[in-house]
DNA sequence: CTACATGCAAACCGTTTGCACCCTA
DNA sequence: TAGGGTGCAAACGGTTTGCATGTAG
């Protein structure tokens, strides 16, 4: 008897049936509030007692990627794919490469600049990537001590 | 008895042997101009008739990777990577949907942004990646055509 | 009750690695 | 001629898929 977050009614609306794994998932990509890789939501939902196979996890994700409830990135230049829930559609992200860790940058500066570049190349552009990277405050530190 | 484009010299300095693989890999990619995926540049050494073995073809763009010769990107979120010369250290990308040509923009429009949300963060941002996707000219003309 | 969802194991595919041979410096 | 570079084939690891079974609607 979960509390209803109110993705139920969004799967259904997309002709998707509202499983455990399908909700359980969501919860967890919510709740972390960070990009994840499949096997972290994998093992995220073992710690939690929930036993949902590794290729259930992948398959969940594509189709809620289908449905624009996940986004699917690739952060770190690696072969990792990382997926996170789509709130808002547009984001930013900060990552320390210290620590792995990302912030979300919600602002975009770049409203004007789309707009510019659309008359200099006749591209019709309809979206961006910023990802921003450096070292977080605390990472900064250990940086300093080890050096 | 290829022309010297002066990268022979990089790679001695870098304690790299200058040998038949990374001079060919190295005027493919300059000649591209475009990131390229490993297998890409296989088949382009192929078509001039150089035979390289795949795996020599990573290990090279792993060296020149290491002496910051050559970017490891992974611009369209899918698993293949991409690899690119690495002219001016400094680049954003304009990425075709349509047929997938990559055009390359010097000017940054974040200078400022990112002392800003060094501000807001407290971060040490060392760089930033920025993507933007869209319809090229022609490929505008043929999704309305298939309309 | 039926079509979609899941578990399991095997396949897949881009990438990496171990080893023997080759070639640059 | 010594030590890094390369070819070849096998391993690797994240992801996908085929098939039989389970379950939401």
């Amino acid at each position: 008897m979960s509390k209803n977050t109110g993705y139920e009614e969004k799967l259904k609306k997309s002709g998707l049936k509202s499983t455990k794994s399908r909700k359980a998932i969501l919860d967890i990509l919510i709740k972390s509030n960070q990009p994840m890789a499949a096997e972290q939501i994998f093992i995220a939902l073992k710690e939690e007692n929930i036993d949902i196979n590794l290729s259930t996890v992948y398959r969940t994700l594509e189709s809620l990627e289908n449905i624009d409830m996940v986004t699917k990135i690739n952060i770190m230049d690696d072969d990792r794919m990382l997926f996170e829930y789509n709130m808002l559609g547009h984001r930013h992200y900060l990552i320390c490469i210290g620590c792995k860790k990302i912030l979300t940058i919600q602002n975009c500066p770049l409203g004007s600049y789309e707009k510019e570049l659309e008359n200099e190349t006749n591209f019709a552009i309809l979206g961006h990537k910023l990802y921003l990277y450096g070292y977080c405050s605390e990472c900064q530190i250990t940086q300093t001590n080890n050096k």
